[in-house]
RNA sequence: GUCCCCAUCGUCUAGUCGGCCCAGGACAACGGCCUUUCACGCCGUCAACAGCGGUUCGAAUCCGCUUGGGGACGCCA
């Protein structure tokens, strides 16, 4: 039996969102650090809003976020009897009783409490009522009168509950559904969790999940609320902040890595170190050091991160990973090894996949198709811009091999021999290579291009020019 | 309203037993350098211990109060 014992557990009412993101790469990493096991449970109680897409695309974000979780999935929905049996235990034990009251009725004791000044709750009305079984009727947990509930939580400290403020919750509703609580309880503890890792939210459950654990003298286990995400304004996170799925950030050209890392790093630290792989996170993270104070989510440094992931791997696996990007930008047929020369060529100037697959654009296309920036066309591709070009061709097509050392050594003769300076020469060479005043550095440019595809471009840019020069 | 939680630069954070912190790093912003474009990179600038009391020789660090923020109060999860 491992001693550490973790689980994710998402309800699939929607996708996988940052917050849960973050909280399952928590969760992920206390498990692989000790050796111990990570579990995913789906929670599904709740029929109207649970949908099989969203656990289909729940478990996609796992994978591609390289979470892996192990063995299958435990669904909530499929064990009734697990929940039927606790809540029957808590019956015959005196720890539940059956509630005749409505909902309308539990509504307007809620209402008195709420008007007095109290906390909104339940009476207790049916607690020594002795009510058995019955159409409406539902099961409630006997809370103790008096006393605290008292847990040291991983990230924020010993917590204690007044046993008073709460009031006697439902664990079975009227029609034999078990409730969240109980649920949580019956699952944590069938599945032998150990560290309980979930938001913040949860914080004002644990008091009760903790009762339901005593009243079946079952281990209580450790539990660590990670505080929630913020959005930049430092109000609750949504949409307008640009926080989304992690479905999205991966159509919008992020590295997994590059998201687990900041992820990891918003709420955690080890001292000053910014960047971390995977290796290094499941190395370092052992449930301390977790802020327990809400941080908020920044896009540009996530934007940073992304950028320094995509300098740092190796070419092979940036092209594996901007693979799918070039070919939604219709670059189809692409081998893998021009992809990984164009990562090499363009990595610095973009800083998501998505971006960089367009950088490949004017080196992808045929010359005829180069998009041509008007502004620069026009300042560059003067007449004598033209002569360096028509020059720059024959001092080109001599060029063997033709390689970016090669071609360069060719330029600078060029430049040299007629006493110029490369600011004359090099912006129509880069006007009539690109398209417009930006890019690669042009004897990398030229060397992938080659030798007919380099000539070419110089051709079609005095043509380009010509025809705007006859227009005007 | 009641209960619980939180509080260091705009943002993420460092700050182990209180002294090494007139508070360090990173992102962002701004300025500069580099430069055959655009970038990268490098250098620098701006910028914070919410407030008030206390404990102490000494507090960002401990205690209390105040203020501000968040969460929870469902037969949702």
């Amino acid at each position: 039996m491992p001693d550490i014992v973790t689980r994710f557990a998402p309800s699939p009412t929607g996708h996988l969102h940052i917050g849960g993101a973050r909280t399952a790469v928590f969760c992920w990493l206390l498990a692989r650090h000790f050796g111990g096991r990570f579990y995913l449970r789906i929670e599904d109680t709740d029929p109207l809003r649970s949908k099989q897409e969203y656990t289909d695309a729940i478990l996609a974000s796992m994978r591609w976020l390289g979470l892996d979780w192990d063995g299958p999935p435990v669904f909530q929905s499929r064990r009734a009897d697990l929940y039927d049996g606790l809540a029957d235990m808590l019956l015959a034990s005196g720890h539940a009783y059956w509630c005749g009251c409505t909902p309308e009725e539990v509504e307007a004791m809620r209402e008195i409490a709420r008007q007095n000044g109290a906390k909104p709750r339940y009476s207790g009305k049916c607690r020594e009522r002795r009510l058995g079984p019955g159409q409406g009727r539902c099961l409630r947990l006997k809370i103790p009168l008096t006393g605290k509930i008292v847990f040291d939580d991983m990230v924020k400290g010993r917590i204690v509950v007044d046993a008073g403020e709460l009031d006697d919750m439902v664990i079975r509703r009227a029609d034999g559904m078990p409730t969240y609580n109980l649920a949580v309880v019956a699952d944590d503890n069938d599945m032998g969790v150990t560290h309980v890792i979930r938001g913040d939210d949860h914080v004002s459950n644990t008091p009760r999940q903790i009762l339901i654990y005593q009243a079946l003298g079952l281990p209580v286990p450790r539990f660590g609320h990670v505080p929630m995400i913020l959005g930049h304004d430092r109000r609750k996170l949504s949409k307008r902040h640009g926080a989304r799925s992690v479905i999205e950030y991966q159509r919008d050209g992020l590295l997994p890595q590059a998201l687990v890392s900041y992820l990891a790093r918003l709420g955690w630290s080890r001292g000053n170190q910014e960047l971390f792989t995977p290796e290094e996170l499941v190395r370092y993270f052992d449930g301390g050091n977790l802020n327990p104070a809400a941080a908020a989510f920044d896009p540009a440094k996530l934007e940073w991160t992304n950028a320094r992931f995509m300098r740092s791997m190796p070419p092979d696996d940036l092209a594996r990973h901007v693979a799918p990007f070039a070919r939604d930008a219709g670059f189809v047929d692409t081998p893998e090894e021009r992809l990984a020369e164009l990562c090499v060529l363009f990595r610095e100037r973009a800083t998501d996949l998505r971006a960089l697959a367009q950088c490949f654009r004017p080196l992808l296309v045929p010359a005829a198709e180069l998009a041509v920036h008007e502004k620069d066309a026009a300042r560059h591709l003067t007449d004598e811009g033209k002569n360096h070009l028509r020059a720059l061709a024959a001092v080109f097509r001599s060029c063997d091999p033709f390689d970016a050392e090669t071609v360069n050594a060719a330029l600078d003769a060029y430049v040299a021999d007629n006493s110029l300076t490369f600011k004359q020469v090099a912006p129509p060479l880069r006007t009539a290579l690109m398209g417009f005043m930006g890019g690669s550095h042009l004897n990398d440019t030229m060397a992938f291009l080659g030798r007919e595809e380099t000539l070419a471009r110089l051709r079609r840019a005095t043509e380009f020019a010509d025809e705007k020069k006859s227009q005007s």
